[in-house]
DNA sequence: ATATGGTATGAGACTCATTCGCAATAAGAA
DNA sequence: TTCTTATTGCGAATGAGTCTCATACCATAT
């Protein structure tokens, strides 16, 4: 059924589908987490799967404006997706000293964001909120 | 007594004063707004100061580490750096459609942060909260 | 003032993530 | 099956930012 839903989004978009994109796919649903291409591109070699880095970029591009994926940078040059939760919203909480990336999610926080933009006369259309933390000493 | 200042701040910090390091932060301080090291290099070209591309990324560096600058990264892969004002912290509100960067500060949005934070046993260190809007039509 | 040690600069080479160009390939419509 | 054209693969190109290293020059000790 994942196949089925991948195939029917990129149709009703005007894409193609084909066997890498789906690959990307299936193998960034596998990953689970934040990766970058590189990541990605090195899973699928891996598995014995025969891609180019290009093509895992242009798929992750694809899948990202459709809604698929979600991009993350956290400002280390280097862009990191995840496969993305229909109806699960949230913000990202990076630790310098590990490195983890935690995800959060608060109501009010949302709410508040709406109200700001309001104010000033726009309309959110999306937005980056990372929290970068230290373990409390 | 702007000299003065970056002359100061810098000999604390075991920095030396140069003229390049003064010339980069006078002009970032008479551009205002946001601007990347590409726009600080042409700007100090054009008035006829000869500095490397190199130490105007050095110095910014220096300058930013030091809480002199703020760096804004909003996406496009170039990093924009504003004067920071030790007593006003401000996110920012970009315009899709205009590319219009807007400051904006909430009090009770800085102490949520704070509070997500500290529930998830972390310590607060900065953080980068951008919202992407679009004016209300 | 002057020498001295070591940081800062300049110019260009270099990195490295990402994008492009284009010929070859293969979806999918007819 | 054929045809149109999006997609792939590969390597070259891009571009922001970093590094190298010889030279310049800041700041302190003399």
């Amino acid at each position: 059924m994942e196949t089925r839903t991948l195939k029917q989004i990129l149709h009703k978009e005007g894409f193609r589908y084909t066997p890498q994109r789906q690959m990307v796919w299936d193998t960034l649903g596998k990953m689970g987490g934040h990766h970058d291409c590189e990541e990605i591109y090195d899973a699928l070699r891996e598995k014995g799967n025969r891609v180019s880095r290009a093509t895992v970029y242009r798929t992750i591009e694809v899948l990202a404006r459709n809604g698929l994926l979600k991009k993350l940078e956290v400002g280390d040059g280097v862009a990191r997706y995840e496969v993305r939760n229909e109806d699960e919203h949230h913000d990202h909480m990076i630790c310098l000293e590990t490195g983890d990336i935690i995800e959060f999610y608060d109501k009010d926080l949302e709410r508040l964001q709406e109200e700001i933009v309001q104010k000033h006369g726009y309309t959110l259309v999306r937005h980056v909120h990372q929290l970068f933390v230290r373990k409390k000493s």
